[in-house]
This record gives structure tokens, sequence and C-alpha cells, in this order.
DNA sequence: AAATAAATATACCGATCGGTATATTTATTC
DNA sequence: GAATAAATATACCGATCGGTATATTTATTT
């Protein structure tokens, strides 16, 4: 089997440690210039912060199986005594860098919605947002929630659960802002809000999928074009 | 991290040689019976399928990544020397598994809707049967194009081809159904077959995942019902 | 600055990884 | 049945796997 480069080469990032302290001593020295005691910021936490960052990537392209603690190390600097010393286990760092995935694309995504007004434009940006999520995806490897969960509901088991919530949360997400705009007069009072929030999100992730694969924007594009039309035909006249 | 029991019981499949062998002895006598001298039915090809029918659900299930040789091992009855003697590695192996896998997904698909006589029906059959898919895949771990396919967009790109292939295949075939269901008049001239077929492939496959992760088959059937009501849609009065 | 606590590096563990050279067994041909 | 060819098992390779005990370094407190 060909495997990627994965020459351990331990003199690539040499002083991690004190690039991280600088860090930490800079953000002390700002928050005492501006009198904030609080929130000590403790090093550990940036480290695993730190941690979370490089590993991301990491376990989004290459899977909890396909990623070693050789990977982790070699993209981190660090050892594996300051990995374990920061997390329990593996399952441990791949849990902890699937909620930073998360987070960060819901950031992402959070940003570009509030700004909007009507929730069927929130529906539509989010559209948008998933469109242009095949090629820029916030975390390199497509969407989290795919490579996480295809792995997880029979393999790595102990993933599923976390994956399930995230899907149903964004699920839940769309449902809210059908069942708004249908409060609102903007769709149709017959919408049936639980199904098109599940269709929505089932064609944009298989999308996300099946676009990457066949390395062509045309499935992401049908399907973004495809659920516009739905919510332009719930639009209420 | 806690693995599932992978211990290498070589005591547990002991006589899988003889059973094949009895296998080939029994085809050979009914050929030689029918006087039906053509395809020797090599022993070694009837091996290699044996191999890639126990292969097939451990990749589907564990991934390429999380599937070992002591895995198929363990699966076959069979040693590495067995393996590497009628595969070239482990990449090998794989590719035939998944082949293997689309095979048996689309031969059960076929006696679905070979029956059945018109374009809309077929369309139907299919989202039946991709329906059923989620709780009762014919490869044990759900779909092959979605499992191997997650994992080929990054990892392991030697199987991205092959599985874009097979993508792209099932989509046409939706397509070539709506595309001749607009010239028997079952469906609207105005169908846009190229984006239908891709929201309908997008969707099912996105459904299966989501179904899967989040344990419950609602996202599924809301999938499948959407589905029939746009074929509805397009449906010529 | 000394003492203490926290974080990280080093060095190592047994097990397993994918893969192979060779011996042995099994099937085929003569 | 003997000779030949094909298929499989055995035994092993170096590398890497996930994980840990301990030493060393770094930060914090006194």
């Amino acid at each position: 089997m060909k495997k990627a480069s994965r020459t351990v080469t331990k003199d690539l990032k040499p002083s991690v440690a004190e690039e991280v302290s600088e860090v930490i001593a800079k953000t002390k020295r700002r928050r005492e210039a501006a009198g904030d005691t609080a929130l000590p910021v403790s090093k550990s936490e940036k480290t695993k912060e730190f941690i979370r960052k490089q590993a991301a990537p990491l376990f989004n392209k290459q899977g909890f199986a396909g990623t070693s603690l050789g990977d982790l190390t070699h993209a981190t600097g660090l050892t594996k005594g300051a990995l374990y010393g920061n997390f329990k286990d593996k399952d441990g760092i791949a849990l902890e860098a699937f909620a930073y995935s998360m987070h960060k694309v819901r950031d992402l995504m959070k940003s570009r919605l509030d700004p909007v007004v009507s929730n069927k434009e929130k529906l539509f940006g989010l559209l948008d947002f998933f469109g242009e999520f095949v090629m820029q995806p916030p975390i390199p490897g497509g969407c989290p929630m795919m490579n996480y969960g295809v792995e997880a509901d029979d393999g790595q088991r102990f993933m599923r659960k976390p994956v399930a919530k995230e899907m149903q949360s964004t699920i839940d997400f769309i449902q809210l802002c059908l069942v708004k705009g249908v409060r609102s007069n903007e769709f149709k009072s017959t919408t049936d809000a639980a199904v098109v929030a599940r269709v929505i999100f089932c064609a944009i992730e298989g999308a996300i999928v099946v676009s990457r694969v066949t390395a062509t924007p045309a499935p992401m594009s049908a399907v973004v074009a495809h659920c516009k039309s739905v919510l332009d035909q719930l639009s209420s006249s």
C-alpha cells in the first residue's frame, strides 16, 4: 500500500513550547494592562486548543483509524507525553477535534446568517454556505458530520452519539427557520417543516460527499438549486 | 482505545480449503454430467470470490484503514500467504471487495426493478429499495459508495475513481429513467432530468448516513416521501 | 531565589501493522 | 502412480501501532 509520507521529522517544529509560552505571556501582559484579572488562561488549555486545531483536519481527512499518534505528534510538534498529558487517549483527542471542527463550522455559518433578517433568506444563506462548503470547507476534508459519521455508525461507536447530536441540531435549526417562517407568513401554513428540514439536510450532506468524490460541483449545484426551488414553492404567493 | 475483539483464533475455521475444494469438485461433476466443458472454474477464482465475499462487510463496516490483514485472515480462515497469493496487496483486496459489494447491490436492485414496467414505477421502486437499505443493507455497514467514498476523497485516493464511477453510473441510471419517462409522456417535457437525478441520488445517499448515525428511519422516510412527491409533480397531468 | 507544582520529553512496552521468502501441501498432468 | 504446477501455510521481516512510567524541563508560588 502506498502511504502518504509520514516521516516523523522530529526537528520540524522544534520550539512549539516557547511559541505557546510567548502567546500566554503576551496575553497575560495585555490583560494586566487592561486591568483584566479574571480568566487566567491556563497553559494546558492553550495547548489543548492548539492540539485540537492541528488534529481537526487530520481526523477530518484521514478518519480516526487512518490517523496515528505519529501523525498527531508530527502535526503538533509535540511528543506523545504532551498529548497524553492533555488528553486521556486517542479517542479523547478525536472527540475534541470533532467538537472543535463543528464549532468552527457553526461560527462561520453564524457569521453568515446573523446579518440576514428573514427566515427564507437565512435558509438560502445556509444553502449557499454549504454550496461553497464543497470546495472550501472550513476544516479541510469535507463535512465533519459526514466524515466522522460514516466511521461512527459501525466502526468507531464512541463517536456515534456526539455526531448524531450535531446532525439533529442542524436539522432542528433548519426546521426552526421554517416554523418561524410559517408564523411570519413567509411560508405557507401547509409546510411540513419536519420533512423539509430533513430533506434539505440529507440532500446537502449527500451532495458534499458526491461532489467531492466525483470531483465536480454539479451535484451540489443541483441540490442547492432544487432546495431553493422548493422553498420558493413553499413561499406564500 | 477499546477495540472490537480481534483475537486471531487460528482454529476457528480450520477446513476452509477442503470446503472450497468440495464446491469445486461438485461443480465440476455437475458440469461434466451436463456435458459442459467450457469455463474450467479455476480454484483460485473460487477462492478469490470467497475472499471478496468475506472481506466486503469488513471494509464496508470498518473502512479501509480500520480493517487489518488480521481481520481478513480471521474472517476467511486463510493465512496471509493465501491472501497474497490471490491478491497483490491490501489495496487490491479492498478494490475487489468494493466491486463485489456494488455487484451485490446492483443485482438486488435489478431483481426489484426488472419486473416493473413504467419508468415512474422504476424510480419509485428505486426509492423504496434504498428506503429499506438503511436497516437491511445487502452488505452490512451501509452503502458502499458512501463508506468507501468518504475515505476515498482525501485519505485513500486509489479508491476515488472506482467509487466516483459507481456514483455517476447510478445517477445516470436515474437520469435515464427520467428521460425515457419524458419520451413516453410519463413526465412533463420540462423535466430537468440531470438536476432531478442528482438531487434524488444525493438525498438518498445522505439519508442513508443520517438515518444510520441518528439511529432513526425518519430522515430516510422524509427523503423517500419528498422524492416521490417531486416525481408526482413532474408527472404529466 | 528556593521550593513546589505543572507540563512536556525521553525511553520504553508488548502487540500489531502490511508484506514476503520459503517450505509444505494440494491439485493437475502425464 | 509419478512428475509437475498451483495454491496455501509457516515463519519471519522491520516499522509502526497505541499507550505509559519516569525523568526533565518549565511555570508558579512562596
